[in-house]
RNA sequence: UGGGGGUUGGUCUAAUGGUAGGACGACUGACUCUGAAUCAGUUAGUAGGGGUUCGAAUCCCUUACCCCCAGCCA
């Protein structure tokens, strides 16, 4: 940030002033994720904020796996949060480092606690060590082994770090304050004993250190300059500065942010995963899941995540972001960069009577409007066509611009056609629209300058392809499914409609070739992108988001 | 009834004692070979009560409500 660039919010503005008096002289920020999971969009807003600060003030930034509780994490997820944050556009470059990493370091500054009369070895069991916490509103008591010799702490923290005790017998405490106001200040504990295998270090060690004692001196060995994290933490900072300052090392600054909610989504770990190993969605990359993969499957271009992140702003106050400012971001990345195409979502079969059988003409079609680089393409019409069920009425309403006995519409890039007739059968279901062409307005003008109201898509029969869509909508019918009323659940919220398959859609030819990644505006419905399932025999899309729909509401009125 | 945070239109967020502004949503209208996009406009807010001040979202007092903390999770 230059001298008069404004802060965009609290934090930069306090980190300005960290810079302008001479606290820090540059920043280093960091992001800290427990590989135990997958990431979602709350993280990509912690993302956004530790290293987009960074980024503000020509800082750098780690990424350090927060890897301090072996019977929980996994490589598995080292390499999917890798591979998240990078599609996020964020590139940590060799600064990639484990909690895991500082083991030794830690345990040397536990034995320095312990000489300085800071740390005990406690031989309480779990419950006692809870009962003597004492509550919210009473102060704790002192464990009766809280006054060992700092000898005998010393041989007992060895003893615990040599795998003399079993698990859960004795744990290291900070000794601080038993009745403090703040109950994690009433003597924390600081190592808990776990003959268990870590994901890196193996089995050298069987003690290990808790969040509270290894994350401050992490960034603190890293240099980080700010440590932004968040509201859940603020109850913490005294006791992230507490064993800075016992330790006499470099002092981060921790700064609290609202971590993000979004509305008709659920954000808890504990939730996805339930959704996930019950098989209310298909794993974690379902493009249901607010997850980054999830998103990244449906479609959503990371720039409109980042985008969305940008506009939900940075605050303490705890809040809800609507889902809508996010599929707004969505819509917008993608009406600028995604191809149009007409296809044919629910078929209903319009023959042109005065058209020549046999007859194929090639009419050009513009790929973007937004993007004139984007060329245009040739799509085949003749005499047989595919157009949208619910863009035919037989009995139109007020103002239906679309195809209706008599009434006169455009075929995008293709001809004018006047309905003349249409087919029903046994059970009254429309089978067919006649019609009649004028060979006069081909590629959709007029020489006489007559208007149409209604445009409409379509697809030639003979040359249609088809294809698997899978149509997506929001997972939850209620705006806040992580807060219902008592004796019910999220999942008793679920959106029954949330996923909809369709096989019998008509696709222009041109899709042939469209390869798993690929997104694409289908003219007047909404966005696509093609599935990882998707194979050139067997195509799969999914509904990334609908377009806006004045029609639709104007319906609903 | 302990400690720590928070409260600005429907939603998110600015305004740092001096015109309460923006974005999304909703609603109008214009334009349009996508009922999309675009453009123009409308709607709507300082949690309540006191006080200080020429002037308060902002400072003070007070009330209410919401969130977090009693893991050997992070």
């Amino acid at each position: 940030m230059s001298e008069n660039t404004a802060p965009s919010n609290f934090i930069e503005e306090a980190i300005k002033e960290d810079l302008e008096n001479g606290r820090f002289d540059s920043v280093v920020t960091r992001f800290p994720p427990e590989p135990n999971g997958y990431l979602h969009i709350g993280h990509a807003k912690a993302i956004c904020i530790d290293f987009g600060t960074a980024e503000v003030f020509n800082g750098k930034y780690n990424l350090r796996f927060d890897d301090t509780n072996p019977v929980k994490e996994e490589t598995e997820f080292v390499d999917s949060i890798k591979e998240d944050i990078r599609w996020l556009g964020f590139d940590w470059e060799d600064r990639e480092y484990y909690a895991s990493d500082y083991f030794d370091q830690l345990y040397q500054w536990a034995v320095q606690l312990i000489q300085q009369g800071d740390a005990y070895v406690d031989d309480l069991s779990p419950d006692e060590i809870r009962e003597y916490r004492g509550s919210l509103t009473e102060p704790g008591k002192n464990s009766p082994y809280r006054d060992r010799s700092v000898e005998e702490n010393l041989d007992l923290f060895e003893k615990m770090k040599n795998g003399d005790f079993p698990d859960g017998s004795r744990v290291l405490r900070a000794k601080i304050d038993m009745s403090s106001g703040n109950i994690n200040m009433r003597d924390p504990v600081m190592y808990r004993i776990m003959h268990a295998h870590h994901h890196r270090t193996g089995d050298k060690w069987c003690i290990y250190p808790m969040y509270d004692y290894a994350h401050g001196q992490s960034d603190s060995l890293e240099g980080v300059t700010h440590s932004l994290c968040d509201l859940a933490y603020e109850a913490h900072r005294p006791l992230y500065d507490w064993f800075i300052e016992k330790l006499g090392i470099f002092h981060t600054r921790q700064i609290e942010f609202a971590r993000l909610k979004l509305s008709y989504t659920i954000l808890s770990k504990r939730f996805l995963k339930q959704l996930v190993h019950e098989k209310h969605v298909n794993g974690w990359d379902d493009p249901r899941m607010p997850t980054l993969s999830g998103m990244r499957r449906r479609g959503y271009p990371h720039q409109a995540v980042r985008d969305f992140i940008d506009r939900v702003g940075v605050a303490k106050n705890e809040s809800i972001a609507d889902i809508s400012l996010l599929e707004f971001c969505v819509r917008d990345i993608l009406n600028k960069e995604a191809n149009r195409v007409m296809v044919v979502l629910d078929p209903l079969k319009l023959v042109i009577t005065n058209y020549p059988e046999g007859k194929t003409e090639e009419m050009e079609a513009v790929n973007n409007p937004e993007d004139e680089s984007a060329g245009t393409r040739l799509v085949p019409f003749s005499r047989e066509l595919y157009i949208e069920r619910e863009d035919f009425e037989e009995n139109p309403p007020r103002k239906f611009f679309r195809l209706a006995p008599g009434q006169e519409v455009r075929l995008r890039y293709g001809y004018y056609v006047k309905c003349t007739d249409f087919v029903k059968d046994e059970n009254g279901t429309i089978t067919e629209v006649h019609c009649t062409y004028d060979p006069e307005t081909r590629g959709g003008y007029s020489p006489d300058g007559r208007k149409v109201k209604g445009t409409i898509h379509w697809v030639s029969a003979d040359h249609a392809l088809t294809a698997e869509i899978r149509n997506y909508d929001r997972l939850f019918n209620v705006p806040d499914p992580g807060n219902v009323p008592e004796g019910e659940t999220f999942l008793h919220h679920i959106n029954p409609n949330s996923y909809e398959l369709n096989l019998n859609a008509k696709l222009e030819p041109s899709l042939r070739t469209a390869k798993p990644g690929d997104r694409f505006q289908f003219e007047r419905k909404g966005y696509f992108a093609v599935d990882s399932d998707s194979t050139p025999d067997h195509l799969v899309f999914n509904r990334t988001v609908t377009l806006r729909d004045t029609w639709e509401k104007m319906q609903n009125k």
